[in-house]
DNA sequence: TTCATTCCTTAACATATGTTAATGCATAGG
DNA sequence: CCTATGCATTAACATATGTTAAGGAATGAA
């Protein structure tokens, strides 16, 4: 059932062969994490990619203690430190999840040498880049051109009823601002 | 010259067979373009990637009026739209030289169609996106975790001498603020 | 049950940044 | 040469948002 579900999720990006579905899968290997815990710390070298298949995981940055959430995975999302693999640095970036999570990794370098017997998967890896590089950019422009007001009920819609499953600070830090302005935000919506 | 020119940035990113390279340099055109001309305008349909030999370029979104830089590029910088291209949509973003520009654009449907007969040339195109991804991704940070005199400093360093050469509000416009405030932190750095 | 913990809310206050407007400089065109 | 234009600076003021602190609801543990 897992095995549908990822391929369904792999198939709606990019085709793939039957062969190089079978060798893709054979990397795979199911991960359970509990809440509050890791996929990948800041500072650690990495070498999985990930399926989302339930929870919620976030990403975020650290400056000085100060964690800034830069977003949010639900089910059917890649939380893969891409920048920290296709760099082969240590990540900046830290993974965790925010509920008990089902996940499956697999390696990037095992991925990586099938490109050569599988064109169809190089071929996909550039149809995932295409797909995350357009929806930061719309992410983006939205973030810069809204106020934080309108985000976050962009953010509302689109996860519906994450904001009732993990804490308000996060959702703050995700909009850029204190949680004490999300609570002024939300009391001034309730208001109207 | 600037065939070399070409050749060396493109060779720089990811190896090309001479083959590759023939068929693609048939696609180039030059084309030049005057101070505050237009290579992309917001709501266009685009069909060409482009190369900066000479010159500055900005993108750029407007909102309501209100335009919102998001970067700056110099030579050896592809001033291409790429969500554009990718999802085949018209462009939200405006590319725009500050300063008289010389660039080459090529055909990306043309491109594109060189992938079947050179792999070299879709391998080059996911290093290409490997290469954005990671930039960006370095400078989202940079801009979320700093404060604005400190990423001010920062411009200054990644864009040498720039600063001189176009007007101080889309310096301003770059760093999220008004130009009001960034002649505030220029006097501030000045005294100090 | 009671107590501790976590987290949301609210208020009072401080501060940074935006807004409006006036001034002055440099440059280009007549 | 003079004038108009575009741009940077500065000041005064308004406003939004951060900071600190206190209180209270919900949850889980003892």
């Amino acid at each position: 059932m897992d095995a549908m579900k990822t391929y369904d999720i792999f198939k709606s990006i990019s085709p793939l062969t039957e062969d190089s579905w079978i060798d893709l899968q054979s990397l795979f290997e199911p991960l359970d994490l509990k809440r509050n815990e890791y996929l990948v710390r800041e500072g650690s070298r990495v070498s999985y990619c990930y399926i989302l298949l339930d929870g919620v995981v976030r990403v975020f940055y650290n400056k000085e203690g100060n964690e800034y959430n830069k977003t949010f995975f639900i089910p059917g999302m890649f939380p893969t430190p891409l920048t920290a693999l296709l760099s082969d640095a240590p990540s900046r970036l830290s993974f965790q999840a925010l509920l008990p999570s089902k996940l499956i990794r697999f390696s990037y370098k095992g991925f990586r040498e099938l490109f050569s017997k599988h064109q169809c998967l190089e071929s996909f890896m550039l149809r995932v880049l295409e797909r995350e590089w357009i929806n930061k950019e719309r992410h983006d422009i939205q973030m810069v051109t809204n106020d934080a007001t309108t985000n976050y009920l962009i953010f509302r819609d689109e996860y519906p009823g994450l904001e009732n499953q993990i804490p308000q600070y996060h959702i703050a830090s995700y909009l850029g601002i204190t949680p004490i302005q999300l609570s002024r935000i939300r009391a001034q919506l309730a208001k109207s």
